[in-house]
DNA sequence: TGACAATATGTCATATATGACATATTCTTT
DNA sequence: AAAGAATATGTCATATATGACATATTGTCA
């Protein structure tokens, strides 16, 4: 990788490491990975059903549009805390989220 | 409440207001409570299942015999990214945390 | 194209979470 | 009951998350 780029990533909070590092992600690690990817992809689908922009959203989860942005983004710096907080203030059930829990590793459509 | 007891609380995290301000918890922080709640024991019940003690179970989670504690007593400092990097390293998967989630409000028995 | 709305990125002060340690309490076993 | 193991509680320095703001980029429509 270029080194640019890696101390970029590094900056933002992000594990940058060989190929081989990233295969050394543990079983664990993997799952919790994926799990969060499938929250970000979740609240973004949840605030489009609902037809609000980032602006509106943040204003009902009392943060600003930035940072909703960075929920959707996956940022490094949102925790899973605050993806399931906004997930349930936007009418999202643990049933609905243990499904997308549930799901997380398979494609969109299955 | 008795004073004491309530500023106690606080002191610790945990928002202590009227039998009021408690049933004004929106159905989405009920939720997230009871999410959490389940996580913990379900860490708690994991643990003892593989005939570990804290202190073990700590080493394996690169974090201390107080800190597994905290997790298994919904202490307010707990996060829930840390319940579930625990839950997955303990062996867990998402199918299994799915359940946890989807089963949360239900009586153990259920 | 230009202009405006929506989304993304960078940064920061503050808030919250975390591992670690000390110590207290509870649980077992004899 | 005494002793040792296990668990719980309190505290703290450090690490990480968060809302907010400024600014950049992208998307949309006339």
């Amino acid at each position: 990788m270029e080194k640019a780029k890696k101390e970029r990533l590094q900056k933002k909070g992000w594990k940058v490491g060989s190929a081989d590092e990233f295969l050394d992600l543990t079983p664990g690690e993997t799952e919790y990975i994926e799990l969060k990817i499938a929250c970000t992809k979740y609240l973004k689908e949840c605030r489009q059903k609902m037809r609000m922009t980032q602006v509106e959203a943040a204003k009902l989860l009392n943060s600003s549009q930035s940072r909703v942005a960075k929920m959707e983004a996956g940022d490094p710096t949102v925790s899973v805390d605050l993806l399931f907080r906004s997930l349930f203030a936007l009418g999202a059930t643990k049933a609905t989220l243990a499904r997308v829990i549930e799901r997380a590793n398979l494609r969109k459509a299955g």
